[in-house]
DNA sequence: GAAGTAAGTAAGTAACTACTTGCATCACGG
DNA sequence: CCGTGATGCAAGTAGTTACTTACTTACTTC
């Protein structure tokens, strides 16, 4: 891997564990396997190299989608929300660090809303199409449900290893039961209930 | 006020800013406005100063009540709720920071959480008790519907000043929101619709 | 007024941190 | 074979940080 990738790499492991006083120069450049110097000469400065490292993480971020036709929104909710979920699960270090520092840097939890912000908007969407579509009921409070279910994801990311017994369990299946309590709010039927055809794949 | 006092109440605010690195014992000491000196003789090192404030925090964290005997869910969870989100919005840079280095000092992020998790306990056993008592749907998915709740109240106390437009507005309005949306996942009915007398379940 | 105690002041120490400089090494193309 | 550019290495600089020492000041109590 080109040398520039492999320290920011590095430096996006060492700040996430240790934020970004205790990231230092030294640490990010073991971690990288170079020498120090080498990393000044590539970005000149901590702070630039700080820089670079967000604009990298935004760059490369996925969003995932939500079909544009619904067609069995358990799943395809499940299925998303699982995706966001772990996502949020495997930058849970680098999130909550980022977040810690909000007061003395806001640019680096800002780049971290940027994934969660536009997740919300892909979710509202989709709600709203169920609900033109019928599948939901017209009078549920649309973003607010969303904001708890995005919040719920975020908390389960960030807290449950601190705080395990205040998240469903087990983990693996957080993400269906945040959906079905979600669809409950929205009074979003599930599928058995709507469609002529039963279920041929009962989970649980 | 007590210089102990004086330099654990400067100790957090300095800490929630700054991050346990950045809360250099200097900072400390002018916050408080005591010689640097003085807090080394009081506490004998930055170490066992933050110790003190841990068990200082918790030790006065107040916990909201929810009463035995529910009356008027709505109101009574709104209440609850609109306490619980002030408390953390009091102590979001707190919560944040702590959050924030978790990887390095875990003790401080377990201490932030007892108060929430305890309250968790609190709203589930009332919940359990609305549903023995048919107020709430009894098929309701009640760890997760609370899980929720209280990661709503957690994210907006955290993210609210990020990404305002991901949680409800106007702010103020957005405990009686969360309450509503999560009365409807637990099929809780709204004081007007309940009879004195229990109906059939599965109304929608 | 003597004695004790809590606080301030000034100065210093050892370790660490971001960053620099100067020089050696090595791979590669002409 | 020679130059060039990227990298490593050793050393150093200036500033900061936790913590110490030695001394002074002010207030209380006997």
């Amino acid at each position: 891997m080109d040398i520039r990738d492999r320290i920011l790499d590095a430096a996006k492991m060492v700040y996430a564990q240790h934020g970004f006083r205790g990231a230092t120069t030294r640490l990010i450049a073991i971690e990288a396997g170079v020498n120090e110097v080498t990393l000044f000469r590539t970005f000149g400065s901590k702070a630039a190299l700080f820089e670079a490292l967000m604009e990298a993480h935004v760059a490369r971020s996925p969003v995932s989608p939500l079909p544009d036709n619904p067609v069995d929104p358990e799943r395809e909710m499940t299925e998303w929300c699982s995706a966001v979920l772990r996502h949020m699960r495997e930058n849970n270090a680098l999130i909550r660090t980022s977040f810690g520092e909000i007061e003395e840097r806001p640019e680096a939890a800002v780049s971290m809303c940027e994934g969660p912000n536009c997740a919300g908007r892909i979710l509202t969407d989709y709600v709203l199409r169920l609900q033109s579509m019928g599948i939901a009921a017209d009078d549920g409070d649309v973003p607010t449900a969303v904001a708890m279910l995005m919040s719920a994801l975020f908390g389960d990311a960030i807290s449950r290893g601190v705080m395990p017994n205040g998240f469903p369990q087990p983990e693996s299946e957080a993400p269906s039961k945040y959906v079905r309590v979600f669809m409950r709010a929205l009074g979003v039927k599930p599928a058995r209930l709507r469609a002529p055809v039963v279920r041929a794949a009962a989970g649980d």
